[in-house]
RNA sequence: GGGAUCUUAGCUCAGCUGGGAGAGCAUCUGCCUUACAAGCAGAGGGUCAUAGGUUCGAGCCCUAUAGGUCCCACCA
């Protein structure tokens, strides 16, 4: 036996651990067809990423499950990864190259991509060091990151597929592009936020007229490429003018006047102008009506060449300069404060420019469709299941989804160009040769969005298209876990492309976290720099207490806030186990006791012993049964309470006197149980917190065997003990109630009294002198009798009464006869409530009638039980008073 | 404008399919009792946002209202 120092240190514990797990590939899964597999993977981080509290939060999540599944004997796989984050990445490596003084065209496409690469080399792995603090028992063997050579494969598979069958396609549309970042972006990687900005009322001259049109807009600067202003065909106002021509201020070109229905009449003057090249709604009015698209801006947002001194200029300072000009043309009729929803990329928060551009797309009604019906079958679920409608609200009006990236970093399109007769094909294989006239290609310079990749995560990880083992045996996978903030970025994708590519949905349930949030309800920031670091965390506290913190108090879907107390709370927890675990191992004889079977004690058990172990088969049953559901935080609450409440302070309190006693002749079955119990609680704890519950399993047992490979634990029949448990409620009852009148009168702790248990029912008595040690021990007593009357019992004698018995408690002194009735009168007044609503119940005949019979037995006995501890109540007040 | 969600003890939050309101922290009282003061024993504290409804019975289901949070949306 190895005896544990008093507190428990995780420092000195978590990462021997660890590296011992991994050394012993536990965390390492293969195709056992004689098992069930159950699959996880990973959310994978970005390679430029650092670990913070929601990698944390998410990554404890799916190992609890991962652990619990994997201890249920299934085979468990949670497959680890990467993701190579096309834009987040090349902006770094840009910056970098900056500090040297170059450029990445300067560099050019392969030089710049060698040191990508060289980065990933050196901060790629940093993340996933850091998920080990964590304690994830993911399998490393199987890690894999978006851009390695599998993962590339099934891009261009499904790249290449989609275009043969139509799904994607190429085409001028006007999508949302990043000034900053030089790319364009998707519609779902924009970002709105509500920005003070102004309406500048305009007024355009009607060629060869001195009539005038008013009109609103919010980006004067646009002015330059319109093409057309219009209005609503139904407008009386300006039925006159459709088909007219304007002239367009400061540019004093001819532009006509459309008719279209786009145009609100009740909104502002009932005329727009019209700008196709750079605001999606005009590019629609401006394909129905044939109009001519003059873009007007650069790539980095200024305005091109041909604008005489406005070219050059950046947006907002070419909006400026065009409001003058305006202005002292007298165009301008007044300027009003308007706020506005303005598009930012997400990932730096330029406002984006909408921009007409020739991009690669997704056409998205026919992938959506299945995707919708797939969750409304239930082949897959949401946690919290009200998820589900964000997720159909998406998908129902989903547009088209542009997946070229004007970047380097990234799966270049497998799209090619023959500059000799402009022939394209899209195919997998590398530097075709035109079918058409047989000269080399040309690849298409864009690279996908690194969520078309991310989209084939839970089969490409998986060998996917090769048809795998693998594949085969963990695919679909079990459960997705992820935060509600990218279900449109990458679930909905995930959905889609899994039952595009393999007729399945990737996973059965999609288990929905929310955020961690700063103690005052903040987002954790870099900017606010209210980000607390998990690792510190874990430093100061241990990976448990951090694991724990995270899951507890806190329901699926919703966010949670971090509080250092909530910490120390967990790592007291992690203690209070430790503990346990130490007290049970200073024991003598309790290696002996391991070796023991059930048989060998089964007559040995007091009632105690039983009830201990017929809580633990509840315990065991309640836990195994949420986990299932996904209640994790609701079963780590049990398992809490169980372990401190019921173990701790109550079993282990009990069996004291029994293992001090060395005549005791029990002791066996005491040391039997406090360590079967032991194991059962440490192993319901392990997928929660992996380290403190390894170290003691190993300690306990002398063994190498690790708790993580071990079994779950069962409900045992043998276990079950109804009687047993009844009887020793009934004696927790009565300790309470003696305590509580102790306190209550300031007995000190250290003062003994003499306890008299009184009650006429003969099995009361009976199960008060099968628990007398404890009960006596735990009650403070100095002496114990156990009667059917008052006999000898002093007139003074304070009482407690509890359902079939009462207690007396005569203590030498003088007791205050006032506060005891004061106590009295407050049980009495309590009692009452409780009777009031019982007979309030039970008088009504519709209740009577219509509840379940069950729950009016329950009732009545409630009745019974009130009235009888009533009457003791009023007898002893009576006694008091007279 | 639409949708989701929340409103429960001083604070932060649980409360699974409707059947006597819970936890942690904080507060108060008493204890260094030979596993643990990172502990033990006790106590106080809630008209479960408001108003209706369904039901024998509502924190939980339905409707409306108020306030908060989030998501979506092209109104120039």
């Amino acid at each position: 036996m190895k005896e544990l120092e008093k507190n428990y240190n995780p420092s000195e514990i978590e990462d021997r651990l660890y590296e011992h797990w991994e050394n012993k590939k536990y965390f390492h899964a293969t195709v056992d067809r004689s098992k069930k597999p159950f699959t996880i993977v990973m959310p994978p981080p970005n390679i430029t990423g650092q670990l913070h509290m929601g990698h944390a939060l998410d990554n404890t999540l799916q190992d609890i499950l991962i652990r619990f599944k994997r201890m249920q004997g299934y085979e468990a796989l949670w497959v680890p990864g990467t993701d190579h984050a096309s834009i987040a990445t090349e902006a770094k490596v840009v910056e970098a190259i900056k500090k040297e003084g170059l450029s990445k065209e300067e560099l050019g496409r392969e030089k710049f991509l060698d040191r990508v690469w060289d980065w990933k080399k050196q901060y790629g792995g940093r993340i996933v060091k850091q998920l080990r603090k964590m304690g994830s028992s993911c399998d490393w063997d199987r890690e894999r990151f978006t851009m390695d050579e599998g993962c590339s494969e099934a891009v261009k598979e499904v790249f290449v597929n989609l275009y043969n069958k139509g799904l994607i396609y190429r085409g001028e549309r006007i999508i949302n592009w990043c000034p900053h970042c030089l790319t364009s972006i998707s519609d779902a990687e924009v970002e709105y936020e509500d920005q003070a900005g102004k309406f500048w009322h305009l007024r355009y001259q009607i060629a060869g007229s001195d009539e005038y049109v008013l009109l609103a807009t919010t980006r004067p600067e646009t002015l330059l490429g319109d093409t057309a202003i219009a209005v609503n065909p139904a407008d009386d106002r300006y039925k006159h003018l459709v088909g007219k021509k304007v002239i367009l201020p400061i540019v004093h070109r001819e532009i006509p006047v459309v008719a279209d229905d786009y145009v609100g009449i009740d909104f502002g003057t009932g005329v727009v102008k019209i700008t196709p090249a750079h605001d999606p709604n005009d590019f629609e009015v401006g394909l129905r009506h044939n109009l001519p698209v003059i873009n007007i801006m650069t790539d980095d947002a200024h305005i091109v060449e041909g604008y005489g001194k406005y070219s050059g200029m950046e947006r907002y300072e070419a909006r400026e300069a065009i409001v003058k000009d305006l202005e002292a043309e007298g165009a301008l009729v007044k300027i009003e404060d308007h706020e506005h929803n303005v598009g930012t990329c997400y990932r730096c928060g330029t406002t984006v420019e909408p921009r007409v551009s020739k991009q690669w797309f997704v056409k998205m009604k026919p992938l959506a469709k299945p995707a919708i019906e797939a969750v409304k079958k239930g082949d897959t679920q949401f946690v919290p299941e009200h998820f589900d409608k964000t997720y159909y609200h998406w998908l129902e009006n989903i547009r088209d989804w542009c997946i070229s990236r004007q970047l380097w970093w990234g799966h270049q399109i497998p799209a090619y160009y023959c500059d000799e007769c402009g022939e394209m094909v899209v195919t997998k294989e590398e530097a075709p040769v035109c079918p058409h006239c047989g000269k080399p290609m040309r690849q298409d310079p864009d690279t996908l969005d690194t969520w078309f990749s991310s989209a084939l995560w839970p089969f490409s990880t998986l060998g996917w298209p090769n048809k795998t083992e693998d594949l085969d045996f963990f695919y679909p996978t079990n459960v997705l876990v992820t935060g509600y903030d990218i279900i449109f970025f990458w679930v909905t994708r995930m959905i889609f492309s899994g039952l595009e590519h393999t007729g399945q949905t990737p996973f059965d349930k999609v288990l929905i976290h929310g955020l961690v949030r700063d103690s005052q309800g903040r987002k954790m920031s870099k900017s606010l720099g209210n980000g607390i670091d998990p690792l510190e965390v874990i430093d100061k506290y241990g990976a448990d207490a951090l694991r724990f913190t995270l899951i507890t108090g806190n329901a699926p879907g919703n966010d949670m806030r971090f509080y250092w107390e909530r910490v120390e709370a967990s790592r007291n927890f992690a203690n209070k186990v430790w503990n346990a675990s130490r007290f049970i191992m200073m024991q003598e004889g309790f290696e002996e006791a391991g070796k023991l079977s059930f048989a060998d004690v089964k007559d040995q058990l007091t009632n105690a012993d039983q009830w201990i172990l017929s809580k633990s088969n509840k315990v065991v049953a309640e836990v195994t049964d949420n986990l299932e559901k996904y209640e994790i935080g609701i079963a780590a609450d049990k398992i809490y309470n169980f372990i401190w409440e019921e173990f701790c302070d109550w079993y282990i309190e009990m069996v004291k006197p029994r293992l001090y006693n060395a005549e005791d002749d029990t002791k066996q079955a005491a040391l039997y149980t406090l360590q079967t119990v032991l194991v059962r609680a440490l192993k319901l704890l392990h997928p929660y917190m992996p380290f403190v519950t390894e170290e003691i399993f190993t300690n306990l047992q002398d063994t190498e065997e690790s708790i993580m490979i071990s079994a779950w634990p069962m409900v045992e029949d043998d276990f079950s003990f109804e009687e047993a448990e009844e009887a020793v409620e009934l004696v927790k009852e009565a300790v309470r109630a003696i305590r509580n009148v102790r306190t209550g009168m300031n007995v000190p702790p250290s003062r003994k009294a003499k306890i008299f248990v009184v009650s006429e029912d003969q099995k009361v008595l009976e199960i008060f002198k099968k628990n007398s040690l404890f009960f006596q021990t735990l009650a403070g007593g100095s002496s114990l009798a156990i009667q059917s009357d008052k006999t000898g019992i002093d007139e003074d004698a304070v009482s407690a009464v509890i359902a079939k018995a009462i207690i007396y408690l005569p203590f030498a002194e003088l007791v205050d006869i006032e506060k005891e009735i004061e106590r009295l009168q407050k049980e009495e007044k309590r009692l009452m409530g409780e009777l009031t609503r019982s007979e309030k119940m039970l008088s009504n005949e519709k209740f009577i009638s219509k509840a379940p019979q069950a729950k009016i037995d329950e009732e009545k006995a409630k009745q019974q039980k009130y009235q009888e501890m009533m009457e003791q109540v009023r007898n002893q007040l009576a006694h008091l008073k007279k």
